[in-house]
DNA sequence: AATTAATTAAAACAACTGTTTAATACAATC
DNA sequence: GATTGTATTAAACAGTTGTTTTAATTAATT
């Protein structure tokens, strides 16, 4: 033992790993045994160094957050030359290649998902570091496709609209893998529905805040 | 005990408290002991009347499908007077209100949408005998709004769209009740939700629909 | 070098899981 | 009425889980 996996500290090395378990199993399925075996450290390691696999998870939820904000920040969406559109299509085609995307990229993303679907004592925090500024950045950037329409609800329903369309490749990819495997089987195609749901959704919305003008002008 | 939940037998009352188990938990998080305990007969009962957990699920999955559609037939979709847009408006409110029902309605769904979410050996006949018939009814819906466009993956990416509006609602339902509680305060606002859809997707499949013909002719 | 503190290690613990056993009660059949 | 097959029960089994313990090792401090 004692090998040169090296370079981490054992808590580095714990947390590193726990990221990817925790993702691919959700916290509850996901086992101490397995974080510890996968980071080559004793089974006694997480509860000496984090107190309890719930505190862990707690840190792994934070650390990922980071993690996913210092390898791959959204300046490109804060550009200020690009159109509502591209910006939208930008935001959607990120969001589905990191829900897609099986490497370090997509663990924060998927981490988040298993949360909302099978919630632990996590999720307020989870809120509010990470969902709520990625439903706001959203809503900024179809605010003005949208226009200066204000129905609070109407938007709250856009929101869940889009990101429902991104969420189901996550969800039911097992369903999508055997009904239609053409639309996920590569990058490019993953894109291509990424493109399929910005156009889908700014036509809808367009015409949408268009009817709703209409009527209360 | 042998005390009166009568009219039923136990194996029946087994399968009838399984179906709202593991609609509540999934198969890996239920138990055998709260299936018994809730059925009122001895923790032995499962593996004498249906081998395992596992098999007592493949079966809650089929007798779940089945109930569903004698207590819930979809029979209002088949009306041929309807417009299309009225028959998606009815597909669409029927499947939401089933998503967020927490009475015995809304059980099937939510049988499949943890299947779907987590799956087990069970999926691939869940996928036979429930999933691909209502994929097919949705697309039978939407065809005459997409007119004859034949593009195959535009229509699967239409359906994945209208799909992950709705079951958006189910797994994200912590989130959206956390942020915005009054979209599903009551079944009036859900079938305001339903509404937004329908609307959402006609506008867009249109429009879509409409683009790609043009470019194409 | 001796003492103290921090880390690692293997083992055990206690609670829970699905499943099986072995004994009992019940019902139907001969 | 004894016998047979079915049903029910409580208990135990074997495996997994998160956590704790206790001892051994390493590092730091005096």
């Amino acid at each position: 033992m004692t090998q040169t996996h090296s370079l981490e500290s054992v808590s580095e090395r714990i947390l590193h790993v726990a990221v990817e378990v925790f993702a691919e199993y959700g916290f509850r399925d996901a086992t101490v045994r397995e974080i510890c075996s996968r980071a080559n450290v004793n089974l006694a390691s997480v509860n000496y160094y984090f107190r309890s696999k719930e505190s862990l998870y707690a840190q792994v939820l934070i650390f990922s957050f980071q993690e996913a904000n210092r390898l791959h920040p959204q300046n490109a969406l804060l550009e200020k030359n690009l159109t509502p559109e591209q910006r939208l299509n930008l935001f959607i085609k990120n969001f589905l290649n990191k829900l897609m995307d099986d490497s370090r990229l997509g663990l924060h993303s998927k981490l988040i998902a298993k949360e909302i679907s099978d919630p632990t004592n996590a999720l307020e925090t989870l809120l509010e570091i990470a969902i709520k500024p990625q439903m706001k950045l959203l809503q900024d950037i179809i605010q003005p496709i949208i226009g200066e329409q204000t129905d609070k609800h109407f938007i709250h329903r856009c929101l869940l609209s889009i990101y429902g369309q991104c969420l189901m490749f996550k969800h039911s990819r097992s369903v999508i893998n055997r009904l239609y495997p053409e639309l996920i089987e590569n990058e490019s195609a993953i894109d291509a529905c990424a493109e399929h749901i910005a156009q889908f959704s700014i036509a809808a919305i367009a015409q949408l805040a268009q009817q709703k003008t209409a009527i209360n002008s």
